[in-house]
DNA sequence: ATCAAGATTATTGTCTACAATGTGCAGGCG
DNA sequence: CGCCTGCACATTGTAGACAATAATCTTGAT
């Protein structure tokens, strides 16, 4: 008999659910950055023993979620500014290849489903207050979908699986809500154009710039409060 | 109390030193890949309990090494030649992002360490039969110390403690010996002009073109074997 | 003879208990 | 008064035993 939650019925070990959970809280802001991880009290928190609970743990320090250290314990990461441009950096030249790669490859299907997500988003950013709502999920749809269509399996993961939590747990860390919607609206449009012309070099570039300007945001809001 | 191996002191957990044996097993080729990690033996080998074996497998999961199907066992990965070429992919433009950055902050002494190590790779060459050395373990420190270069912590993580040993385990399983190592040499020397002017665009470009040619490699030793 | 169903074995998943290590507090000494 | 020492506690690391699941083998029927 299998636990059955959202009509997903949960095939995995105990282990796998509890890592999934920590990993949401974690991501969520409801794990503070920084703070300890006290194994006793957590798996007294999940109903389960430690042995799971530690196999969990070192699968989330496999996502550099937690930072583990020997007979001391794992604390839930906490990055400063400088790791997170540091993300940054590698995020627009990954990004930049699976957009890239999905210019080569991408079919009319594809690009009707880029075209129907962004419609989706002006939807969206014309009716409620949807300017928070837009950078927050939709932005990240749509990255989601074109790093999907590169074909590059791996890089999918290492980009979906990794980096996006990380940068999530950072907005969290921060109080930081997303900017420049409307213009990000625009590029995102160019993106697609791009990559409904095939032209792989135009769009790496174009996701580059679009990821870059996000960047320099971050790196201004640094400046700014270095400067006070 | 602790174990002393190799004059150097064991500071970490069992767990911690079966992770790094199995790991340097795997790309060593010790532990075939595709073949099922028993437990049980496994445990009995290194002369540890199951507990903190199972910990190690599931850090290796997390470099990707091995592949975990829940109730089943974990695996040791086997890379296809596609999935060779999805981390060429990535490793290209990583690196271009990481030389173009050692471009930017590199210093004289730095420059110098790096054609100190080009000098040692040439002496290599002449000598003994240092062809196969040379891509064999010379090139790797020259991609390490440029990615140390960078000055991008997360980036040199995520390449020489994931990617290369998934390339390393790559190369060991499918017993391809790198080729064509004076233009490689070559290309090296380009590379630290470019770092040593501060031109990070021309070092970017560079590095990748220097891994695009081993992909292009690759991708050529494919078409071949699917050609017979 | 082949396939299927059941029983058996092996392996993984989990739990509890114990050992080893780190942490914090109290008391004594300079 | 401050600092060091040593004990007590809490937490992590490890081991072994049991439960649950998958893999294998046997047996029987068609």
């Amino acid at each position: 008999m299998s636990i059955i939650v959202n009509n997903i019925p949960l095939t995995g070990t105990r282990a796998d659910s509890v890592f999934d959970q920590i990993r949401t809280a974690i991501v969520r802001g409801d794990l503070a950055p920084g703070s300890k991880i006290n194994e006793p009290q957590l798996s007294k928190h999940f109903g389960i023993s430690r042995g799971p609970l530690r196999e969990a743990i070192r699968r989330l320090e496999g996502c550099k979620l937690v930072e583990i250290t020997p007979n001391v314990g794992a604390r839930v990461v906490s990055l400063d500014a400088r790791q997170a441009v540091e993300i940054y950096e590698i995020r627009e030249v990954l990004e930049g290849l699976a957009c890239g790669l999905a210019a080569q490859q991408a079919t009319a299907q594809d690009c009707e489903q880029l075209r129907a997500l962004l419609a989706k988003h002006e939807r969206e950013i014309e009716s409620e207050d949807g300017k928070v709502y837009y950078q927050k999920e939709g932005d990240l749809d749509f990255h989601y979908l074109i790093v999907a269509l590169s074909g590059n399996a791996r890089l999918f993961k290492l980009l979906c699986d990794e980096l996006y939590h990380l940068l999530r747990l950072y907005r969290v860390q921060t109080s930081s809500q997303p900017s420049r919607p409307a213009q990000a609206f625009r590029e995102h449009h160019r993106i697609v154009d791009a990559i409904e012309d095939g032209d792989a070099e135009l769009a790496d570039l174009l996701m580059r710039r679009h990821i870059a300007s996000a960047k320099a945001t971050l790196m201004q809001q640094i400046d700014e409060a270095s400067a006070e």
